[in-house]
DNA sequence: CACATTTGACCTGT
DNA sequence: ACAGGTCAAATGTG
């Protein structure tokens, strides 16, 4: 798979830690709208959830014990109820609710996140103002930074725009890292969002650039299918399509070729 | 035995 | 009354 290349040194953790969504740090693949938009966290009782589509809904790197199943009406799946296993002991009002979408293959989960985890706390997750900001002096000696928005998937018509994040230590280190994930609206600063379309398609593309350079610090190994490169090999930068050559694991969740294309 | 899951009952909002 | 969310006893598992 896509996720163990270079040094082996594929490393999610980080951001999973530092995200106050359940997984690898940003919210997984779910369907999105517009250039630098996704799903945004929206109230649920008057508190903050999180809607994700996803593959793969019961591993988000937190620990969840199932209290409850119910069917739905108008829905061939049942809904699945789960809280933080460290409710009790941690007072972590963190909840999911999984609700299987259809039968493909493999099928697809609508996961609705309420509350945040309060169980493990953690350092906080980059502010939206890091998105496009220049990384300190520190911070670029270790690694660069870069997040970017993209129409995902193989065509324009069918591709919602995601929001990436693209790691890699310093060249000089010989080790790169790689991270797709994707910024929910919140996690993007306002100055991005209320840009125009083609303005925020001009910015991704600067990013790409930037991207292209960093590529060519670090070269991608060739012939490795299981190469987290290859998940960006395929980039066009005057359509902003790309398209994964395989899955590619993003802390816990794995993310598939054609539900990116989504 | 401890803990998680299952599942029907119960509760609540519309 | 109905649908959806939660509880809790029964059951399963290591």
């Amino acid at each position: 798979m896509a996720s163990r290349h270079l040094l082996q040194t594929m490393q999610f953790t980080d951001s999973a830690s530092r995200s106050p969504w359940p997984h690898g740090g940003v919210p997984p693949p779910t369907a999105m709208s517009s250039p630098f938009s996704s799903r945004k966290p929206r109230m649920h009782d008057g508190h903050p959830t999180c809607v994700n589509l996803t593959p793969i809904p019961h591993t988000d790197g937190h620990l969840w014990r199932k209290y409850g199943e119910k069917k739905i009406k108008n829905s061939s799946f049942p809904r699945l109820y789960y809280r933080c296993s460290y409710r009790d002991d941690r007072n972590c009002m963190a909840t999911k609710v999984v609700q299987q979408e259809n039968d493909a293959d493999p099928p697809l989960y609508r996961v609705t996140y309420i509350h945040q985890h309060t169980c493990n706390p953690s350092p906080p997750a980059p502010t939206a103002a890091d998105v496009f900001a220049e990384p300190s002096p520190a911070k670029a000696e270790h690694q660069v930074f870069f997040r970017f928005s993209s129409t995902g998937g193989h065509t324009a018509a069918s591709a919602d725009p995601v929001v990436h994040q693209l790691r890699q230590p310093a060249a000089t280190t010989g080790v790169a890292q790689a991270q797709l994930t994707m910024l929910s609206d919140d996690e993007q600063p306002a100055s991005i969002r209320s840009e125009p379309p083609g303005r925020r398609l001009s910015m991704f593309r600067a990013v790409v650039d930037g991207l292209r350079q960093m590529r060519s610090l670090v070269p991608p190994p060739s012939a490795r299918v299981d190469d987290g490169w290859d998940s960006f090999s395929a980039f066009d930068l005057d359509t902003c399509e790309f398209s994964l050559d395989d899955e590619l694991l993003c802390g816990d969740l794995m993310y598939f070729p054609d539900n990116v294309q989504q």
